[in-house]
DNA sequence: TGAATTTGACCTAA
DNA sequence: TTAGGTCAAATTCA
């Protein structure tokens, strides 16, 4: 079996991925742009789509794009394993093996292996069906944790889970935390989303956001990469520089430009993130790394 | 009655 | 030793 790529094939698939990402990043867009169109309307004006649904297509836009990033690094992660495990190649542990047999359980691998990033958000919707499978009190916070896995868990294998709760400063957000790429093709929503099941808490009283539009939609993202992945790493997988650019000259009719605003990192160089501020909205893009040779100076973007 | 959620016990990593 | 994450039996829901 023959492990090399061919070059030309590499070239095909990364502007295959690029006009994915790009389909992507405009969607999030044009439903960020219809998020604002809806909230400059008087309370109670109708729309097409309500603010949590264009919240959730943001997130989902943003959410496939970061996946469509990070299944070039997963690939080219495993591609790296299948080449070492010939030299030097050291048995993982997998969670259900080698258990002890009591009761069942065993050790399970704790270790940050998946790429995750979290939001803020008044809604937990994102379209992806959830299983939740726990739930705990977490130290100097009055709000539980609630532990949710893909709904495709089983069917699918989709290792994808998320980590939701209740913000500490503001009880009507969520914090949500996601962990690993979905590997699953569905995006159906959930019959029960996430936030209904936060707020059924019998001893719960934060209204649900859901049905009372509270605050404006805010979204938080933060990207981390896992420890394993040095910068190195991480930069080659980076965008092109180039679709960026064609990011930033992307003006459709009556859409803001893409302008470039601030950029946080830290310093590490695997934890960065890219923000903007506009309007009323805090709204993070997840982190992208760029190359030495990125034009901007600067990393945000104004949607 | 099957599926989904809750919850206490168990386990790992720090 | 302990906080956080997961399991799985019990419980609830549709």
């Amino acid at each position: 079996m023959n492990n090399s790529l061919c070059p030309e094939s590499e070239i095909s698939i990364s502007a295959k991925k690029n006009r994915m990402i790009m389909k992507e990043l405009v969607k999030g867009q044009e439903s960020a742009t219809q998020l604002k169109v809806l909230l400059e309307k008087p309370f109670g004006s109708e729309g097409s789509l309500s603010c949590q649904e264009l919240t959730a297509n943001v997130l989902r836009s943003f959410t496939q794009a970061i996946s469509i990033i990070n299944s070039s690094s997963a690939d080219e992660v495993a591609h790296r394993s299948l080449l070492n495990s010939g030299q030097n190649g050291s048995p993982v542990a997998v969670s259900g093996e080698n258990r002890s047999q009591k009761g069942g359980r065993g050790r399970y691998n704790r270790r940050k292996s998946a790429v995750s990033w979290s939001i803020l958000s008044c809604t937990t919707d994102d379209n992806h069906v959830w299983r939740k499978y726990g739930q705990k009190g977490v130290l100097n916070s009055e709000f539980p944790r609630s532990y949710f896995r893909c709904g495709h868990k089983y069917d699918q294998g989709c290792l994808a889970k998320k980590q939701v709760q209740r913000d500490q400063e503001n009880s009507n957000m969520y914090r949500t935390t996601y962990i690993g790429i979905h590997t699953c093709n569905a995006t159906t929503k959930a019959t029960h989303s996430a936030t209904d099941l936060l707020n059924s808490d019998h001893d719960s009283e934060v209204p649900n956001v859901q049905d009372h539009h509270i605050s404006p939609p805010s979204l938080n993202i933060k990207q981390t990469f896992p420890k394993e992945n040095t910068p190195s790493d991480v930069t080659d997988h980076m965008l092109n520089p180039s679709m960026w650019s064609a990011l930033k000259d992307f003006e459709p009719s009556n859409k803001p430009t893409i302008v470039p605003l601030m950029m946080e990192t830290d310093t590490n160089n695997v934890d960065n993130v890219y923000s903007s501020q506009r309007l009323d909205m805090d709204f993070r893009v997840p982190s992208v790394h760029f190359g030495t040779d990125f034009p901007f100076d600067e990393g945000h973007f104004l949607i």
